[in-house]
DNA sequence: TAGATTGTTAATCGATTAACAATC
DNA sequence: TAGATTGTTAATCGATTAACAATC
């Protein structure tokens, strides 16, 4: 496969046109244009099509893009064809909600494992799922073929339970702390930093009056 | 005041250095550079000045900056030297954990409010805040001086949701449903997409192996 | 054929990086 | 003065937008 870099951007609105495309789909409709996603979803309409172009030609000239068809080549490309397994590392408030979001269990994320080293919850269940200490996080990562390690914890214990998720073969990382963490360059790391996100809003109030 | 356009970007990377910074000030360290920050939070120096370039002048040639004071500088900037008060509205897991995260106060947030349709928990504290109904909702953002809604409701009710903050004269906007949701120019609007965040890192795993 | 819409190229815009004079 | 580091300009890089030939 030729791989050009692919902004990251690009991705992210891939996830939500496909998210677009569902709905499209509920309604039954069978076709729909470039210019009718960005307007469903805030962007341009060449915006769509350069997106899609990084990936191959879904359309036709003069018609537009069969709905069910373009959904299932983003579903492909966005790694959603498949399931992944999931280890959440932190059952606190943040932890537990993500844990028993419904959402991504329909978009192919399965919840593998839930560790914790509160003695407290350690035994409880969050959606089916045992909440266990952090001695099995290896053997939960190899045996269960998890990929993908959601980090939930204090800013404190973050960059060690990093560290132990990259040495169980953790492959990407998802890190709600608000600390930045050193990985190696194989693991992808992306930061959701809830401060941050309420920080920028509080700049625009304080700056723009 | 000229106002310059700030690239978003340097307003996320502006919180992240501040937070550096507290750090620093808890190893009571007094001077830096930007160099070292740039170290410490994983970015260029270049980008470091630059973006500092945009508020001012805050350090001295052949010194760095003064630690405690390039804190005071940038907590002020990103509006943090005062108090916001934010309206919750859904207070099902993610809400919950987003009103028990403790992070926010130290920041300058006070969670002022949370609204929820369901009679079951309406009546029912989440740190010390009466979770009440939406009936509420205009009354409280009004007379409270609330600023900021954070939207933590299924994704079919958020664009209501919405507009009632808007209409009750919320000024920016924290979205954590997977919707596109349409504001008034004047609105700042923000989404932290979980769903989006997760199939980005799928959409990387799938796409380099 | 006329109208619509794609796929793609070129132009524009904006953000990051490199380099260096200013200066402590 | 020599060494260090800022603030800023110019160069580079990358992403978005505009425009249009291709084609259904």
């Amino acid at each position: 496969m030729k791989v050009y870099k692919i902004p990251e951007a690009t991705v992210m609105r891939l996830s939500i046109y496909s998210r677009y495309l569902k709905q499209l789909m509920d309604d039954d409709k069978e076709t729909v244009s470039s210019g009718e996603i960005a307007i469903g979803v805030g962007v341009s309409s060449a915006q769509v099509r350069k997106d899609l172009a990084y990936f191959g030609e879904f359309g036709t000239r003069g018609v537009g893009y069969k709905v069910e068809e373009l959904y299932g080549y983003l579903m492909k490309i966005l790694g959603l064809d498949r399931r992944w397994n999931i280890i959440i590392i932190g059952a606190g408030n943040l932890g537990s909600a993500f844990a028993l979001y419904q959402g991504f269990m329909d978009r192919g994320f399965t919840i593998s494992a839930i560790l914790d080293v509160d003695k407290k919850i350690i035994g409880t269940e969050l959606e089916g799922v045992k909440i266990e200490g952090m001695d099995v996080l290896d053997s939960r990562v190899r045996e269960q073929n998890i990929t993908l390690g959601v980090i939930t914890v204090p800013a404190v214990a973050a960059q060690e339970v990093t560290d132990q998720l990259v040495n169980s073969g953790v492959k990407a990382i998802l890190n709600f702390s608000p600390r930045v963490l050193k990985v190696p360059n194989e693991v992808i790391l992306r930061n959701v930093d809830l401060s941050v996100n309420l920080e920028v809003l509080s700049f625009y109030l304080a700056f723009n009056r």
